[in-house]
DNA sequence: ACGGTACGTAAGTTATTACTTACCGTAAGT
DNA sequence: ACTTACGGTAAGTAATAACTTACGTACCGT
């Protein structure tokens, strides 16, 4: 459920440039908006979708608050992949003995 | 850089349901149109998006064309997740103890 | 050779969404 | 209290993208 709204998060370049600016730590919106190419009010519609996704977290500091990455939203669109791996070479080994 | 283009191939629902469908094993065009509520044009634009972010293989069957998930792809999206982890939660307690 | 089947692509439409500016609330310092 | 700093939200706009139908092409069977 939740790592179908992980992979339309971070399927925007300029949302997926915050989430990254967060990699280095904790940070406030103002300094995350520093230096990307948008306005504060769009970094902080993307850290609401982010959020929403499960992606990150926030914490009130004084006037300012601090987001930073919540590794179980990530741990779930990881385990979707993982999924993948057995499941689909194991029916393409299949397909392939059918085949001949 | 490719692990871009599958976030973005990913986000979409009825994409990610054409890719879910060749999870059970390769399968032909019509076969993965059939039950989605799109149209098979639609999953032809569908599965050329996941070619192209290198999700998935196609072959040349007759004048059928089989399609079958292709698993680098994947690799490469796990792994940009991956690094988050460590790094992530590294750089989150050094910001901990910063803190007090 | 001809009809049918399986796909891909083009063109056009509609809905979504990422952005902007403007505004409002809240917390802290003087 | 007043001001300043920090952020979230609203409203409007412009670009994107997911669909449709229509068409063209390649392979196979009769």
């Amino acid at each position: 459920m939740t790592y179908e709204m992980a992979l339309l998060a971070l399927s925007d370049p300029t949302r997926r440039a915050v989430f990254e600016k967060l990699r280095a730590g904790p940070a406030s919106v103002q300094r995350i908006a520093d230096g990307l190419p948008v306005s504060r009010p769009a970094v902080s519609q993307h850290l609401k979708a982010l959020k929403d996704a499960g992606l990150v977290r926030d914490e009130a500091r004084g006037t300012a608050r601090i987001y930073s990455i919540h590794t179980p939203g990530l741990r779930d669109l990881r385990d979707w992949l993982d999924s993948f791996w057995d499941e689909a070479l194991d029916n393409f080994k299949t397909y392939a003995e059918k085949d001949q």
